[in-house]
DNA sequence: ATAAAATATTGACGCGCGTTAAAATTTTTT
DNA sequence: AAAAAATTTTAACGCGCGTCAATATTTTAT
């Protein structure tokens, strides 16, 4: 490699004996040059170790590479999994995806929004915090820019909409725990951070009707998104008043199982679908460490493959198409359930 | 607000009644301009919300405003909340962070350095993967770029390192669980990803034998991240085999003491610091999950705050500073001990 | 009020690359 | 081998902003 430092363009393109203009179109595209230039720019690039400067690229271009990722909690290994997911697909793709967590707060994701439009991203996937999001700034920001919402819908905003069928989820859980045991109860936060939340609550109601039991939704305190803690808390009361109803507990996710079932160790109430348990307890989502719960929790798993890769897709057509789809398309992928010791 | 769309600091200049090289400057610097001024800019943006193009700014500034944060595995809570802190201080200081997580992979680390060299960043935060790193290439990042290093440390790498004292997590741990009982056992993986594990084992063994005793180390074998799995496995063979000489275990981390619990959980056996238990368990991080295990993780915490805290600071100095500073500092905080449950 | 210091304006250039039109070259077709 | 098609080269402009030097204006000090 020489030593020489390249420091623009103009320069690579002397060095290499090739036009700037075929240079900039081979860095646009490297498969719109022809393959014998390609070549020798390749073998130049070996050479030199020249990188165009992605300021002066994105300054003119009416769309740059870029894809911004927004996730509204990226502490939860859940939205980690998944932004790692999409991120390699972008890279594959030849996109420059950046990852942003809004951390929970209202005020950061709208600030995300900002920062996001000063990028002029060719496209954004968002999944955004759900009742605490500012839907009004939202609105406006996915008229502007090309958005795919996932996991999280906002009902009427975005090009597009990616996510899991919640009531896939609680028809899975609800008809395996009524034919093994006990019809459940329903074990959520009063006030559900997710809209994904509120479909399952209700699925659950419509499900345990058609199936003619009683629905018993728990309903326990908790803000934010600490959502073990609330769990832990919230089990802590139900089962130190001895105020179930059931010995069958589906929670609405994974989070709030890992919290309940803490408590129930804690309390020394045994848990599982053996005879000898106290109780049985399941939740839907698949944590990554819904593995390591004890005893293990069934769960209700996501499609996150399939979810991510068709967020990725139709953005990509959104992309190709201008930032316009001829509709607005909602796709739901179905659930699996995850048998494990819990229930 | 005006309806009228401002595409560029001249015409923003012009509608605000101010000359372009002042509104450039109040841009770099918002306080680099008389008081009046700045208040007839900011009254005017509030009418034209006209935003600098973020490409056209980076492409002549010598420095940008931008940090790098690297993480190695950003799925880990312990990271996610890491960086989620470094995050929020890079903004406070009016600096524009960029996450970025290797999974991992060794070559996924050195593309994020690669695309971290064309973003000409101020300064970046990296926490490297460890073993897996690929030294040379770091090396040769940390020469051209203003580095400083957390969590990890590759010695000799980086304009400085900001972590914890591995000595004095153990030092904790160790003299704890000699103290309420018989001498620990150390658990850990066979190949560490990480240069903490090897301190960590060295300051068992080192600890032990001040103490005056036979320091026992069981290594399982895996590789990769899935620490989780690794430990539950691990567990559940030395569980099986009954081969652990000792009734106390200190896992080298919360994630594989997680996998360890679940095992013994799924053995049946009791563990806890009360007389029934047949074993004791602890470990290190305080991970966001181990308030969680049953029973919750008798552990050691990293001073998160003061690690990042530091970790800024010191790119700061080293920004400020030029991209040098007068040497190569270390510092290590002290770590503290959380008793729970299950030790 | 006047002088000195600090700050703002005017006018202009440069950064590195995208992009375009016309001319030159290469490749493909017949 | 000649004609047609595809690609590359040459030359030049523009993007939005940083930056600089000379000049004008405002603020502060005397």
């Amino acid at each position: 490699m020489s030593e020489s430092k390249i420091k623009n363009m103009a320069e690579f393109a002397s060095v290499s004996g090739i036009s700037r203009p075929t240079i900039s179109k081979y860095f646009n595209d490297p498969s719109s040059v022809r393959a014998t230039i390609r070549t020798r720019i390749e073998a130049a690039l070996e050479e030199h170790d020249y990188r165009p400067n992605i300021y002066a690229m994105n300054q003119n271009r009416r769309l740059t590479k870029n894809i911004g990722i927004v996730v509204p909690y990226l502490s939860d290994p859940f939205f980690a999994e998944i932004a790692r997911n999409i991120e390699q697909r972008c890279i594959a793709a030849g996109f420059w995806p950046t990852l942003f967590s809004s951390h929970g707060s209202r005020d950061l994701e709208c600030n995300i929004l900002d920062s996001l439009r000063s990028l002029k991203p060719a496209g954004v996937l968002f999944a955004p915090l759900g009742r605490a999001s500012d839907r009004s700034v939202i609105e406006k920001f996915c008229k502007d820019v090309p958005t795919v919402l996932f996991d999280s819908d906002l009902e009427g905003i975005g090009a597009a909409f990616v996510g899991s069928d919640n009531f896939s989820f609680v028809a899975q859980s609800v008809e395996y725990l009524v034919r093994s045991g006990a019809p459940p109860c329903f074990f959520e936060m009063r006030t559900p951070a997710n809209p994904n939340a509120n479909k399952r609550r209700k699925a659950y109601i419509s499900i345990m009707e058609r199936l003619g039991f009683e629905p018993d939704v728990i309903k326990v305190d908790g803000e934010g998104w600490a959502f073990e803690d609330i769990g832990y808390r919230g089990a802590m009361r139900v089962l130190s008043e001895d105020t179930l109803a059931s010995d069958t507990v589906l929670c609405s996710n994974d989070r709030l199982a890992i919290g309940f079932l803490a408590a129930a160790f804690e309390k020394g109430i045994r848990v599982g679908r053996e005879p000898d348990s106290a109780l049985r307890v399941a939740a839907h989502d698949d944590h990554p460490f819904s593995r390591f719960t004890c005893p293990s929790l069934t769960t209700v798993a996501h499609d996150y493959e399939a979810v991510s890769n068709r967020s990725v897709e139709t953005l990509f057509e959104l992309i190709e198409g201008g930032g316009r789809l001829t509709s607005r398309t909602e796709k739901l992928f179905e659930a699996r359930l995850i048998l494990r010791a819990s229930a």
